[in-house]
DNA sequence: TAGATTGTTAATCGATTAACAATC
DNA sequence: TAGATTGTTAATCGATTAACAATC
């Protein structure tokens, strides 16, 4: 890895590079050229050998790209190929769905803890995964020296969940709600703007009728 | 608004900047100039003002924007001052997060029809819209005049969905799924990549040790 | 009016594309 | 070897930032 820092664009596109890996992995095709990537991918074959260089020499002149060694490469690129443990705060119906979601399709993933405020589903479990109320949500995050935070409580909880799980020691925060977390330096944070989404979706509908 | 093309990110940035407004039209501020703007949403006043007059002049020399003005322009010029109806494919977990989410928060946006393959919930209902199995969702789409579909089926069953409403004449497809979907030109499409967004996360966290 | 702040042009910066030598 | 395709440099394009005249 060079030290020129990586550019956000750039890393925004390697995940869905992998994907594309994947699927062609599933296929069974073993080798792809940038120029057959590009087909699929929709990027030029330009931007894909150019981004692939930022991270070192992975092709072979002539022959292309190794599908599963790409794939893996990229894996490790974006540091799948270490574990992780997750607290998800908030156990609504998307806080379900995310877990399900992990559980089956992210093997790296592991959720640890599960928090709400509610009772009901208090002593409900989750796998491997204890549900707990969001009052021992720092002391867990702390001792079990939790990774990642998924927040997905209501927008008007998530900066004060945010600000517990920061002091608890998190390095990462996966944001679901509607609101931009003020974190300090250090602290990485995605956010899934749903809502952001869905209004530039409807601007793209306009002047098609 | 100006004939030139407005660019991706542009665009991706007006639902933010709607959100900030939102923000401060509920605190009762009542106006905001770029530089104060810039330093909550963390653009530089320069972009900001470069931003809006894609599509005219909103502010006034000396003053600067007036919140609950702006966010309507912005509103406006993203197409949120229209009715929308929606139908959700996949009630699973994140079909009903989502349901439950835009008949709460979304006021323009209408659920009038809501798909699964189960049985189990065929005959439940949400709000005003019935709930439905996928045999129906061609002829549904088509006689209602359904604007946008949100589908959150199984990865496996996207492009057929994808395919069915698009026969149907869908004007928008809201895509929470973990593929890309082959669509037609003129067809609107805004991809939710959770997953994509989660590997970016663990990109970023790494060097924080 | 004077001060503030926009609207807009020009300068800079960065990202994408094109081109091609290196090499498998 | 000849053909194919990468890795990488150079050219282009577009987006962001800076600057300032217009004006409220």
């Amino acid at each position: 890895m060079k030290d020129r820092q990586i550019s956000k664009a750039v890393i925004r596109r390697l995940p869905r590079y992998r994907r594309y890996l994947k699927e062609l992995q599933k296929k069974g095709i073993e080798k792809i050229s940038s120029k057959d990537l590009s087909k699929q991918i929709g990027y030029t074959a330009s931007q894909i050998r150019q981004d692939l260089n930022n991270f070192g020499g992975f092709g072979q002149q002539g022959y292309g790209y190794s599908v599963s060694n790409l794939h893996d490469e990229i894996g490790s690129i974006l540091g799948l190929d270490r574990e992780y443990k997750m607290a998800i705060v908030g156990y609504g119906r998307l806080g379900q769905a995310i877990a399900s979601y992990i559980s089956n399709n992210e093997p790296n993933f592991h959720i640890v803890g599960i928090f709400d405020v509610k009772q009901i589903i208090q002593d409900v479990e989750f796998k491997d995964a204890q549900i707990m109320t969001c009052g021992s949500l720092r002391d867990f995050v702390r001792n079990e020296k939790v990774d990642i935070a998924v927040i997905t409580v209501p927008t008007a909880k998530a900066q004060i969940v945010a600000d517990t799980v920061v002091d608890a020691g998190i390095k990462g925060i996966w944001n679901l709600t509607a609101v931009d977390l003020d974190l300090p330096e250090g602290i990485a944070v995605e956010n899934v703007h749903m809502s952001d989404s869905l209004h530039a979706l409807v601007y793209y509908m306009q002047g098609e009728q």
